[in-house]
DNA sequence: ATTAATCTTGCATTAACACGCAAAACAAAA
DNA sequence: TTTTGTTTTGCGTGTTAATGCAAGATTAAT
């Protein structure tokens, strides 16, 4: 007989896979009497991780984000690129101005960054993972948006969240998105991110978008703003040079390591 | 016989290749009755090794959670009497209710006894590790405060996070404090956190103070508010009866295990 | 409307548990 | 070594939690 705990996971990760499964298949995979599926589903609905219906369950959409998974992967796959543009973004930075980050894993290589090179910055932000990682340095003076949580992403978002950016000058604001291109513009998926990517634009100085070069030329579903509403756009240095002239054609500037 | 330490050890090498054992797997294993096993697992739990469940114990993923990383979990005094007045504390609440809980080791204890009990709650804090235990639940609606983020106590405070608390109704905030006296009322050393108890308390239908019996006739730097703007403390079982009684006789309603 | 499958509820059985106690193992002092 | 005190361990006790089964209710499908 297996534990309680192991099962609920088999099962969420079963359902991550097949999006519903019938009670009397799991009583059969897991070897365990229909009853008890029940009551393993029943706790799994409590915690919100899937939704029973007659027959079986289901996942919630909560989590079945398959989007974020597969933005989880992306990240692991272009680190390098990513770390790179940090590195060059951090140039534009002075000592004692205001930073804004949006959630994202870009921005988190920033912080990363930024945590070692700066004495004092003040620095808002809507991620929980970059706040953790400003958190080490005692002179930085932190700011965290409110708002709702969001568990997947350790973000937060919403009208409070918006308020809260409202009240702030900022020097620069460094931002990730999905996708940017010259027909779309800016483009994400992360339907909650979207307004405070919107509303950090509003209240900045310097709108620089750091985005790895796979992002270039690729589109999300939600559109967050035209181009020319940004300043400038860092990279790293795979980017191809008749792309950077491209874009330079459109008054768009590019900053790239080259 | 082995020694305790080698027992420890090889439990946890064991758990981090199994991921999850059964107490009588231990105890076949290992040699030792599994009473021995039972307590082992008591250390490592408190360790934070292991989390113990029916049956046996598995492996505590701190690392794919971000929050918890960054918590260097310190000690807890008063640990059981504070997860008494927690299990008394939660009876209050209804099914969907919107529950704010400011930062304090108090708290935290009544948060996660909060993620078994219930199924849909929208809960308001300024502190992040009760955030990162409220979001296990994914039913559960939770809201960070923003504003200033200070890295001692992973709370925050300021302006902004008392300007998104009075955007909320809210039907019960739990409440800890330093100190708390008749003489004096609520008093607390944390000079941020006055101001978002102020606030919590004045944006509250229910306001309830919990706090373990050593907090009783004692009293800090800073005066939060009398005892006649709460409506309830909540405490443990070992607070002495004639301090209820004084408590009493001057209208202070004490909840209490007896 | 009828049937078959699934669900809920309560109950009995079994395994796991906490607690107290005493024997055993260990360590320190005489 | 012996004595004394402390810690660790295993066992018996009553208690709690998990599981599977059964009976009646509910749902979906024909």
């Amino acid at each position: 007989m297996m534990l309680q705990e192991q099962r609920h996971q088999k099962i969420e990760s079963f359902l991550k896979q097949q999006k519903a499964v019938k009670a009397s298949e799991l009583a059969a995979l897991l070897d365990i009497s229909i009853d008890t599926v029940r009551r393993d589903l029943e706790v799994l609905e409590k915690n919100g991780i899937v939704k029973r219906v007659h027959g079986g369950a289901i996942l919630t959409q909560k989590s079945d984000n398959v989007l974020n998974r597969l933005f989880n992967e992306r990240e692991v796959k272009n680190l390098e690129k990513k770390q790179e543009a940090a590195s060059i973004a951090i140039e534009l930075i002075e000592e004692g101005q205001a930073i804004a980050l949006n959630g994202g894993t870009t921005t988190i290589e920033i912080a990363k960054v930024l945590v070692d090179k700066f004495k004092r910055l003040t620095i808002i932000t809507n991620d929980l993972r970059i706040l953790s990682i400003l958190g080490k340095n005692k002179n930085f003076n932190v700011i965290l948006t409110g708002g709702f949580f969001n568990p997947e992403e350790y973000t937060l978002y919403g009208k409070q969240c918006e308020e809260i950016l409202s009240n702030f000058n900022i020097d620069i604001a460094f931002l990730t998105v999905n996708g940017l291109s010259l027909e779309h513009g800016l483009t994400d998926f992360r339907m909650h991110e979207v307004g405070v990517i919107q509303t950090m634009i509003s209240r900045t100085r310097h709108k620089v978008v750091v985005a790895d070069s796979s992002k270039f030329e690729t589109s999300s579903y939600i559109n967050v703003c035209p181009l020319k509403d940004i300043d400038l756009i860092v990279t790293d240095s795979s980017l191809p040079s008749n792309t950077i002239e491209e874009y330079s054609k459109k008054n768009i500037r590019i900053l790239s390591p080259h």
